[in-house]
DNA sequence: GTGAAAGCGCTAACAA
DNA sequence: TTGTTAGCGCTTTCAC
């Protein structure tokens, strides 16, 4: 029956009895080993193409790679995020491994369980994309896995980072709204920027702090948990006569949030925003931002992965520098 | 040594030992199987913890499930894909069930290419959003895995299937922009609109087609590749004196570079869009848009894959409504 | 240059 | 109720 051939995948030893060869050699001609001659491995490939023949990766893992990378990734609607995700496949272009994403659920603690779940697949390494996780977990699953730590500020000899360059384009952006004449400057921010001294955002609270005593000028933090909230937040501020006339975002989608609710009040207060998102530069938005370079950056971790891969055992850590994107969404305060 | 017990993963074996119980035991009541007292439960749960232990799953696959979703998505730009991941991840909350995606790079045949790596590694079950693929593929896939397709119009026995209903969501747009008084508007789409007959964008490129003829107007159809090319093309198209005072984009992220376009010529063409991504309701942008309810839509993915993974065998094709959004992008001509 | 066979960690049928 | 055991498909020595 022609259904029969259809009916099961394919395996290995089907390759084989089609081929009128042992097993081990197809695996060889497979994995392109040492020891084969040219016309069994015709043989073989024309087998292989006969049955449809496809590797699984399962049987693989059992004994070693599965030539899979993982990105954990926290939330969708931040486009950073997917810019990271352009990047990643543009430096897996061309490798034999396939990228797989994990998405991290909303709560403290899924981050890590998206990067457990990715090990569990025995992903051959795993890019961690800002997850508020614990340094020593962060060892723990560099030790089985090789693992590219995204956008924090752990350095550690387990594993390697990408970051920016954050109390710099932080002091950018406060420079900026500094020389426009503004010192009532609020930061946009989310809780977590005070419990997580490593994260980004912690980081950007910080540089936003030392720009504003620096300045002489009173901190005000506003803090809200996502977008959507920051806009909430704003229209409270705004209606409540927000005690400033610039405000720093910790990131564009506060930012963007905070700019619909600023209009929506009919206020002219200035916005900054951090990462420079694609919409950022919409002529309805111009939203001043400090570019971060996302693409560059993902593609960047990839290659740090790949290099582990293959061999590489000292950590790198590197710092990517931002940008001040000036557009219209800053100008004088009045 | 506190090392040993570090050094390598746990495997069933190890809590075995360590409760002083058969694999077989562990087993069970790692499946919560028939056939396990409340004594021998706690043992075992104990050890696991002590243990560490994490099944692997690849060893499962060997056996059968994989307790994996996948998802095939093509262009993580369009953020009403990621809405739909949203949903995705809604659904599978409180499942044992874990989601990953695949990305499909840019190309003709990788969607497939993402689809076949997800089921390579033996996923439970794939949604394909959008895969520009035959259907006997579709079909031969679905003969193995469970999948659900989102957003095309091929509708198998061997699968489900949710989308909208683009034909009355175009419908309800061009009438929205002949009421306005408009009778030159132009249909922005991508090439594939015209190869691909069962896509999105051909029935929205034909309920056009038979809006125009409806309305005894001429079709004006302007093709470009993705997002920052739509800007191109409207440049050009607006440099050149545009003979239409309305566009239709095929999806968003068109209409907005066409709106950045417009914006940028000083013309004041309306414009709509479809999908109604997240950023189309800020007051920058107001883009008068189709909505769909991208999270809703990714949800009934998910729970029909787990219908089918729960026995279903009869085909499921859901079709969700899409509602017209008017905002400030579209007004009457001239 | 080629093939036989062990074994990766787990599940499930069967035996005790 | 608990334990024994046979594989799942693949890679990888080690003989031939």
């Amino acid at each position: 029956m022609a259904d029969a051939s259809t009916r099961r995948h394919a395996t290995i030893q089907d390759v084989a009895v089609t081929a009128g060869v042992s097993r081990a050699a197809v695996s060889k001609v497979l994995r392109d080993a040492y020891g084969v001659s040219d016309a069994m491995r015709e043989r073989v490939t024309a087998a292989m193409t006969e049955r449809d023949y496809r590797p699984r990766i399962a049987a693989r893992a059992m004994r070693g790679r599965t030539f899979t990378i993982g990105i954990e990734i926290p939330d969708f609607g931040n486009s950073f995020f997917t810019r990271i995700l352009d990047g990643a496949m543009d430096a897996l272009d061309g490798t034999p491994y396939q990228l797989v994403i994990a998405p991290a659920a909303h709560g403290t603690r899924m981050g890590l369980r998206a990067i457990d779940a990715l090990v569990d697949r025995q992903v051959d390494g795993v890019i961690a994309v800002s997850p508020p996780v614990e340094p020593w977990e962060l060892d723990r699953i560099a030790s089985r896995t090789p693992l590219v730590m995204f956008g924090r500020y752990d350095t550690s000899d387990e594993y390697d980072s990408v970051a920016g360059d954050d109390s710099r384009g932080t002091a950018a952006a406060m420079d900026h709204l500094f020389a426009l004449g503004h010192t009532r400057i609020a930061h946009l921010t989310i809780p977590a920027a005070d419990h997580e001294p490593r994260s980004p955002h912690s980081v950007r609270l910080r540089a936003y702090q030392t720009a504003m005593a620096a300045a002489g000028a009173d901190e005000i933090v506003l803090r809200t948990d996502e977008a959507q909230d920051a806009y909430g937040a704003m229209r409270e501020a705004a209606d409540g006569g927000l005690p400033a006339t610039a405000i720093f975002a910790a990131h564009d989608e506060l930012a963007l949030g905070a700019l619909r609710a600023l209009a929506e009040a009919g206020s002219s207060v200035s916005v900054v925003g951090y990462d420079d998102v694609p919409i950022a530069d919409h002529p309805g938005i111009g939203l001043t931002t400090v570019h971060q370079p996302g693409v560059a950056m993902g593609a960047r971790a990839v290659e740090l992965l790949l290099e582990r891969l293959a061999g590489r055992t000292g950590a790198v850590h590197d710092v990517f520098t931002p940008e001040l994107r000036v557009r219209t969404s800053t100008r004088p305060p009045g």
